[in-house]
DNA sequence: CAACTGCACAACTGTTTGCCTGTGGTATCC
DNA sequence: GGATACCACAGGCAAACAGTTGTGCAGTTG
């Protein structure tokens, strides 16, 4: 596979912090939405709005912290801007995390024990 | 590699939220470090405490949500509770996204524009 | 030039969440 | 039985963050 693997093993705490803010702009719903839509091609902020469901501003603002992160291309493109996914890998990610995602609803669903039973609880 | 891959794209809400909910537990740094050392192999709630500085109460929290993400396995083992990884691809996603981080640092590096730099910034 | 469109930035609000303190509950040892 | 060790839960506080509102800036059109 494609991942890099050039990492050793007692994470040093910039790297762990670094990892722990790349997981965190993935940790919301609205980018993810944004990056799934991004998929089907680049697109402009309007564009996404429209597609969204969102208002201009919260996706401007979602679409900065995704090209903070790396994540996504800015191109002006006349009176538009076009965003477009800079990094393909965060799809692996994704579907990585759809596979553990589904693995889990297996387990629950093949283990019945009512007792102990944990639906996907809240984090905190 | 070993991902599912079983997902279609137009992403369903509910699924949208099970990622976002997913990366939501890695998204701190804490819970990262706690996954990393129990890769050496499983612990009690005290071995974590010492080896990562933290508080019991602290450490206990984040293996509640660890736990209840389905990441590790809780073990009573009499008087101690052994936690484990549960779910081993969550390292194939810590790895990915170090490679991530390392191509985006390399950029970083290389593109040397110090008007536009970013600092790995916050999400907000 | 003036009006309009498309986008980004700043301030504000309500919610979430990380960490701490305090406490209860269970198992082991004397 | 009493003391101790190990762990989890609840409450409180401060910081972070998502979403909205308001506004400024750049590019286009008449």
């Amino acid at each position: 596979m494609a991942v890099a693997s050039a990492v050793d093993h007692p994470l040093s705490d910039p790297l762990i912090e670094l990892i722990a803010a790349r997981f965190r702009v993935l940790a919301e719903p609205m980018r993810i939405r944004i990056l799934d839509q991004l998929r089907s091609g680049d697109a402009t902020v309007s564009e996404l709005q429209e597609a969204l469901g969102a208002s201009q501003q919260n996706v401007s603002k979602h679409l900065g912290i995704l090209h903070g992160a790396g994540m996504v291309t800015r191109t002006k493109d006349g009176n538009h801007v076009r965003y477009a996914i800079a990094d393909e890998g965060v799809f692996e990610l994704c579907e990585q995390v759809c596979g553990g995602v589904r693995r889990q609803l297996d387990e629950l669903d093949s283990v019945v024990h009512p007792p102990s039973v944990e639906p996907p609880r809240a984090v905190q």
